[in-house]
DNA sequence: GATACCGGTATCAAATCCATACTGTTGAGG
DNA sequence: CCTCAACAGTATGGATTTGATACCGGTATC
């Protein structure tokens, strides 16, 4: 079975999906939806720090990629909830390991920056 | 066994963590370090597009944190090899994942990209 | 002498990110 | 009526990151 993409080619599609992955802000929001739909207020008093702008920006980028779903329930105050599609939960699998990676290994990192390396 | 780090907390050392996984290029030379050590030049050729000042940071950074070593032989020409150490190599895991899932689901988002977002 | 190899720097422009303030609409409180 | 808050964002302008391109030193080779 060969592979169809490589990432490794500046050509190759899979980079531009690789690169959206990685942009700053993209696993924290997948993430703050794992459990379910989430109002962008939600979003941004969860995600502590973001800017409504960047939030927005992801948002949109996440929509136009098709991993996240926009409902505009309309009405007054605004009522808008995001949640991941199929395709955003798919990726979901993937970047709760990586999440999980970071919580679990700051300790050696801490250490690692604080002291010569060795390994 | 409850969590001892969350990286939506805007003061949590986690979030300095994704964020440095989540640079533009850490994936990349993360995975190009895959299959053993490699020179730097090799990892450029490798990693088409990236810039050597790009690069250079990058691994900089993967260094100071203890997931990347750098192997100076000395000598003319210079020969430097970069490798992965053992914290480089467990980050591998998820992001293999990750890769993968870039290159498997590249047509559904081109799809979502080109068309009107349904799920 | 000219050129290539290797592992980078230097320089400057462009894209992105961040902090902060502000918008429009409507309902509630006074 | 006037003011204020809630929600979902925009606008602005500056700081940070990224990127493109050129260049560096030392050796070996042509």
């Amino acid at each position: 079975m060969s592979k169809a993409y490589d990432v490794m080619a500046a050509t190759c599609p899979s980079r531009t999906v690789l690169h959206r992955i990685g942009a700053r802000w993209t696993i924290f929001v997948v993430v703050a939806l794992a459990d379910g739909p989430r109002r962008f207020t939600a979003i941004k008093t969860h995600i502590e720090g973001i800017t409504p702008k960047v939030l927005t920006e992801t948002l949109r980028a996440l929509e136009s990629d098709g991993l996240v779903r926009r409902d505009d329930f309309g009405g007054n105050p605004p009522h808008v909830e995001y949640s991941l599609t199929q395709l955003g939960r798919s990726l979901l699998v993937p970047l709760a390991a990586v999440r999980e990676w970071a919580e679990t290994h700051v300790p050696d990192i801490l250490d690692a920056q604080s002291s010569r390396p060795a390994d």
